[in-house]
DNA sequence: TTCGACTTCAC
DNA sequence: TGAAGTCGA
């Protein structure tokens, strides 16, 4: 039998269009699919650990149907990997790409250190419908706004999906795996069941059954409803994505096809896809997205640290039902609503003239599709540090956003108990997923307004002309 | 160099 | 309607 190949996977959960494991087949070698719990991946959220978790197993049950398995190991990658090509004989290691500065330091030293023994050490494509080095303006470099970004990515043509394997060669002898309940995945995710029983199902079969689900009901009304934040209207296919568990082409082609067939909410759901595809554009081709402010004239604002009012915007008693709204739909679903995570964050950055990194640090911990590169762009565009061609101070009202986007207050109804008499399951369970430290009662008065809307937005305008360089 | 255009707004 | 910078062809 031939030497087996390491398929090490990361972010790229699924069987269906996944190039490296068809790069992997076309070897005719057999396979051993392994993920590796690393120092970088320990250091997730409570909220997205606990999602990749049900992802592992969602997806190392989909290897046993095609006749593999998931081996599971912990530690530094190269030394995780290194090992397992010892054990197995293997003749190298495959993966694909990931983007972010953090892993492709890793990467790097991964691929160079099996290179230099002598190994195979190849990444591929699949995170992104196109290579962020592969889209440049006219004049050469990346695109700094969307518009132009979406009208040269819109005409670009994407490789057809790739077909899900029926079978997957393994080698005569496995390697041993940890089971997964030993690594403690939840651990930090101590907000009872409550909150698990309301997480979408996990997995690939999962994200093609949200798919399909979304293309044929909610598609046609998504350009018209996906504002209304009381409303399903969304995909909900994001945490789908950040794990790899459905590839952004699959989603492309099913909206390219509506758009075909006429559906009027396909181009809307088509850009929503590349927003997501410009953020990893912008994240590799600004590792510090993340951490620095993108327009450096931004770098004398005087934000505020970490402060008490940012931690009554953390537990959801800012006195802003939307925004309370939002922040404990968030704490007990691991997700939030996309018009409410801007009106959450323009709060925090805006009326609390807080520093969007702690915003930024929040999310992180309770999102379950916490994408580095979607958040970071999203926070500075909020912030408005980000790219974002509006010259003019972003500040959201989430008072009058309300009456937009929430006019009969089922929204707030749902997640605030203190604002109706008979508080339903969702209200409820916030208080029972909180830490008792935060002392929340669902009896208690609900919390006076921070801070006057027209004040903070004042004192935000204010601050704006006194702190940008 | 010019010039049209720029996710999601508030008052 | 404001207030106004720079991206990109």
């Amino acid at each position: 039998m031939a030497e087996p190949l390491i398929l090490w996977f990361r972010r790229d959960l699924r069987l269906g269009d996944n190039p490296v494991l068809a790069a992997a087949l076309a070897t005719g070698r057999p396979v051993v699919p392994v993920f590796v719990l690393d120092p970088e991946t320990e250091a997730l959220g409570a909220a997205a650990k606990q999602r990749l978790q049900m992802a592992l197993a969602a997806f190392a049950a989909a290897l046993q149907g095609v006749g593999s398995r998931l081996i599971l190991r912990r530690g530094p990658a190269l030394e995780v990997l290194e090992r397992l090509v010892e054990e197995t004989g293997a003749a190298g290691v495959m993966w694909s790409r990931a983007y972010d500065a953090t892993s492709r330091v890793r990467d790097q030293v991964v691929k160079a250190a099996l290179k230099a023994r002598g190994l195979l050490a190849e990444s591929h494509a699949g995170f992104v419908l196109h290579e962020p080095w592969t889209v440049e303006t006219g004049q050469g470099g990346p695109y700094r706004v969307f518009t132009p970004y979406w009208r040269a990515v819109r005409a670009l043509p994407v490789a057809p999906e790739l077909p899900a394997p029926v079978h997957l060669p393994g080698p005569e002898r496995w390697p041993d795996s940890a089971a997964l309940a030993d690594w403690n995945m939840t651990c930090d995710m101590q907000r009872g069941a409550v909150v698990l029983a309301r997480w979408q199902s996990s997995g690939e079969g999962a994200a093609l059954d949200r798919l399909a689900g979304f293309a044929e009901d909610r598609m046609a009304a998504y350009a018209a409803r996906r504002d209304f934040v009381a409303e399903d209207a969304t995909s909900g296919l994001s945490e789908h994505l950040t794990y790899g568990e459905i590839s952004p082409r699959t989603l492309w082609h099913r909206g390219r096809r509506a758009m075909e067939e006429g559906n009027p909410g396909a181009e809307t759901f088509l850009k929503e896809l590349v927003w997501r595809e410009f953020a990893w554009h912008l994240m590799y081709h600004y590792p510090e997205l993340g951490q620095d402010n993108w327009k450096a004239d931004w770098n004398a604002f005087p934000w505020r640290g970490d402060n008490a009012d940012a931690e009554k915007w953390r537990r959801g008693l800012t006195g802003e039902p939307l925004v309370d709204a939002a922040m404990r739909e968030m704490f007990v679903t691991g997700r939030m609503h996309n018009r409410a995570r801007m009106i959450a964050a323009s709060y925090l950055t805006k009326h609390l003239l807080t520093d969007w990194r702690v915003g930024l640090d929040w999310f992180a911990e309770c999102l379950t599709d916490w994408d580095p590169a979607a958040n970071a762009m999203g926070w500075q565009w909020v912030a408005g540090s980000g790219p974002d061609a509006s010259p003019y101070f972003r500040i959201f009202n989430p008072a009058t956003q309300a009456e937009k986007f929430d006019p009969e207050g089922r929204y707030r109804r749902r997640w605030i108990a203190e604002m109706t008499r008979n508080p339903g399951a969702e209200a409820l369970s916030y208080f029972d997923a909180v830490p008792k430290s935060w002392g929340m009662d669902p009896a208690a008065p609900y919390p006076m307004p921070l801070i006057d809307l027209a004040a903070g937005r004042e004192r935000a305008l204010e601050a704006l002309k006194q702190g940008k360089s």
